[in-house]
Order: structure tokens, then sequence, then C-alpha cells
DNA sequence: CGTCTGACGCACC
DNA sequence: GGGTGCGCCAGAC
């Protein structure tokens, strides 16, 4: 199994990116497709993390948030569920929006490069 | 194949 | 600060 892997799928690299959110902190749709691989598909990222199950519990999507720091999520119904996870760990989050000044991460390019494809 | 959709983002007003 | 419009593109049909 040496280089069918060369291609994995959109879902997974996006996850994996997700999974690496630290603690504690959050990141937009768009800065999670840029250090995919995928510039400008923001709106797939959120198709992918929509699709998450219960299952999935090693992927810290509720770090993800909208580029003005709010919580997108309301919109599908799990917004309380979101804040809550946030708020756990942590991060505050005030009438529906996080600071990203100060919870913002975003490692840069640089950072997708030496993650291991 | 062609079309539609949308956990987005950004330019504009 | 808020509201509207439109481009984006992978996946579902």
């Amino acid at each position: 199994m040496a280089q069918t892997s060369e291609e994995r799928t959109y879902r997974e690299r996006v996850l994996e990116v997700v999974r690496a959110i630290p603690r504690g902190k959050v990141t937009n749709y768009g800065t999670v497709a840029l250090l995919a691989g995928y510039p400008r598909t923001a709106r797939q990222v959120g198709a992918v993390l929509y699709g998450l199950r219960d299952s999935d519990t090693d992927v810290p999507w509720q770090r993800v948030v909208n580029a003005q720091g709010g919580i997108s999520t309301f919109k599908v119904g799990s917004g309380e569920l979101q804040v809550a996870l946030l708020e756990a760990e942590g991060v505050e989050v005030v009438d529906r929006r996080v600071d990203m000044d100060r919870y913002g991460w975003d490692p840069g390019l640089a950072w997708a490069e030496r993650q291991p494809k």
C-alpha cells in the first residue's frame, strides 16, 4: 500500500487539518480549506463537517467557525452544542461569536508543507 | 454527462 | 456597524 494513498479524498484531507487545530483555539472554514490544499473551498469544508457522525469524536469540529468568528452551525441546528463545546475548552463565545484575534489559529502554508502526505 | 446545492468569503453599498 | 449579491467548487442527483 505504498502509493495508492497518493490521493486522499478531499474529506480526509479536511478532517486531518481539523484534527490539528489546538485545543482552546479556533480557525475558519477558509483556512482549513487552504491548509488542506484546496484553496477557495470553504463551503465544501462545511459540507464535510456536516456529514460527521457521532463516532467521529476525534474530530474537533467545534473549533471551526466562519471568517467573522461567528458560529455558522446555528443554521443547521447544532449551534448551542458548538458553543457549549467551545466554552468547555476555554474559548469565550460572546453573542454567538469568538474573538479571532485572541483565539484564532493559522499556522500558515508552511505548516501544510511540513505535514506528511 | 448537465444542474443544483450550500456549517463560506468577500466585495459593495 | 449591518445587509445584499455573487463567485467559488466538491458532491449529490
